[in-house]
DNA sequence: TATTTAATTGTAATGGTTACGATTAGATAC
DNA sequence: GTATCTAATCGTAACCATTACAATTAAATA
């Protein structure tokens, strides 16, 4: 996912290109090494618009999220995000908890439990890693 | 788990029983189905004890998930716990978004990854399914 | 330039969680 | 049973990410 494009398909669906909503979407492609916490974004969007509200960096980072611009997870009761992975299939990622960067890791248990749902309707799934990156160790 | 189990691990660690803890156990024994949140734990508890406070909940839920009694997992910004599973081995969980109810999946896809995490140190994973129960749907 | 509507701002409320000093009550020894 | 020790609880407030919303601003289009 790059900036360019993540705009042209805001504005397909009719939502407008904003300054702040440009500099969030830069702050993830400098960046997108792994997941980012929504106070880290604010932090960072601050630094050009000093009077940026909470109201503007949530109803951002969910419409971007909603748009599978981003994409989210929970870590420590935080809302993370980062760039829709997007060059290759379905994956899921490894996370270091100690510097934040994220490994793709190119498997989906989903496949192989399909038929172990049978009459249950699947509708979201979250698989993830945790633990060090050798640069961590 | 069942709660003379859970009470005498506790004993083994010089952790005392009280009638809070014992009515804490026996909240998750009653119903066992599936995740309860921290909130409906207090609310429950304070049927026997109209008194009890927020840090006796919060520190028996750690505890005796820390103590493997109970596994816990987050759940809309909320955490949530159950028995510990220990009837079969390591598994994971479809969960309703309906009903809350779980059903065990009896698979790890740690097994199948292992060896793609070369040089990476797994502290811990996570791995579940969400959607609709037959009961739900 | 006027109009329309999405987007932002400023600020407050919400709600789950965490913190902590004072008090109570299990457990053990005598 | 009483004294002693320390875990555990209580009462209450603070914390902090998230959510909410009325007023204002700014992007898009004609
Ligand atoms: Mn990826
Ligand atoms: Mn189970
Ligand atoms: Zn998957
Ligand atoms: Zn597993």
């Amino acid at each position: 996912m790059n900036i360019e494009k993540a705009i042209d398909k805001l504005k397909e669906k009719g939502y407008k290109r904003t300054k702040q909503r440009e500099r969030i979407l830069e702050i993830f492609s400098e960046q997108d090494q792994g997941y980012i916490p929504a106070k880290t974004i604010l932090k960072e969007i601050q630094k050009d618009f000093p009077g940026v509200s909470y109201d503007t960096i949530y109803r951002n980072l969910y419409l971007l999220a909603e748009e599978q611009v981003l994409e989210s997870t929970e870590l420590d009761g935080e809302k993370h995000f980062r760039f829709h992975c997007d060059t290759h299939g379905h994956h899921h990622h490894f996370i270091c908890t100690g510097c934040g960067k994220t490994k793709a890791v190119e498997f989906c248990p989903m496949d192989k439990i399909a038929q172990s749902l049978d009459g249950y309707a699947v509708d979201d799934h979250k698989f993830e890693i945790y633990g060090k990156c050798p640069g961590c160790l």
